[in-house]
DNA sequence: CTCCAGGTACTAA
DNA sequence: TTAGTACCTGGA
């Protein structure tokens, strides 16, 4: 096993919540299953230890994924002092961070997303790894990956049917198909044309691009806007609840700048977890 | 059984 | 630009 310094964490807010649906607990760690692994970790005494099969001791992986090159302590404490809401946010969801997650397992993940909640979400992304990832010996016995977009260039619309993806197994194989044909190099270089070729895949709205966004690529100004950011705006601040998607976002980037993105994530974990 | 879910696309005004 | 609605399915 590694290690890796990390300060406050929080894996079950941080893994277990809205941003990823790729993790599941056993004992006390966790596994993640990607593309090209599965990710052991578990937290302690401050540290990060964590395992890669297959193994290749890559901790670059860790260190992007987990976020650790960021002063997360200066974040809080910025956070925290934002008024009464975030302070009791920062208190009950402590150790809550943002993820940057790989690209295109995001993408699907949230475009598998729309209107279910998130067992449901993590249901869909586990059988859909389950029947089309590739098996891997872990310590605790085969967990397979979440699947390769060269393997699902195999599949029909209809494989996606079965696993119950429901209206969104169209969205799926054509997002699959783009992503095979598509180049994405710049992504996390302009916000506006980034949201554009996001919106271009069926089935990505306003929602799931700034999903992707904020928990793949990096946009640290978004929070994206869902049923429960919208509840808290509209309950806590007292904002009309007639606002539309964009000037909610807007309010959100005006109140927090570029911490929007954790500030929304403590915001929406605190509301989501007392209900 | 009903209602709802980390929404989106489509249509009509 | 805005309002209304269908959509698959499983969880609560």
């Amino acid at each position: 096993m590694n290690f890796l310094e990390i300060g406050e964490y929080n894996p079950d807010i941080t893994l277990l919540g809205g941003q990823a649906f790729n993790w599941y607990k056993i004992g006390n760690s966790f596994y993640g299953f990607f593309q090209d692994r599965i990710l052991k970790i578990k937290f302690k005494d401050n540290k990060l230890i964590w395992k890669d099969f297959p193994e290749r001791d890559d901790e670059k992986f860790v260190i992007q994924y987990f976020n650790l090159n960021e002063d997360y302590e200066s974040k809080i404490n910025t956070i925290k002092s934002k008024d009464k809401f975030l302070l009791e946010s920062v208190v009950e969801q402590k150790g809550l961070r943002l993820l940057k997650q790989p690209f295109e397992q995001t993408l699907l993940s949230f475009i598998l997303s729309s209107n279910k909640n998130i067992k449901a979400i993590r249901k869909t992304i586990y059988d859909l790894s389950n029947v089309y990832g590739e098996p891997v010996l872990t310590d605790v016995g085969i967990l397979n990956t979440f699947p390769k977009i060269e393997n699902l260039l195999r599949l029909e619309e209809n494989n996606y049917r079965e696993l119950s993806f429901g209206y969104r197994s169209k969205y799926f194989f054509n997002a699959v198909q783009k992503l095979n044909n598509s180049k994405f190099d710049n992504l996390q270089v302009n916000d506006e044309k980034t949201r554009e070729f996001l919106k271009s895949f069926n089935g990505v709205g306003d929602k799931i691009s700034d999903c992707v966004m904020a928990f793949s690529l990096s946009f640290n100004n978004i929070t994206p806007i869902d049923l429960w950011t919208r509840k808290i705006l509209c309950k806590l601040y007292n904002i009309n609840d007639k606002i539309n998607y964009n000037d909610l976002k807007n309010w959100y980037q005006d109140y927090f700048g570029d911490l929007s993105s954790l500030s929304g994530q403590f915001l929406f974990e605190n509301y989501r977890n007392k209900i």
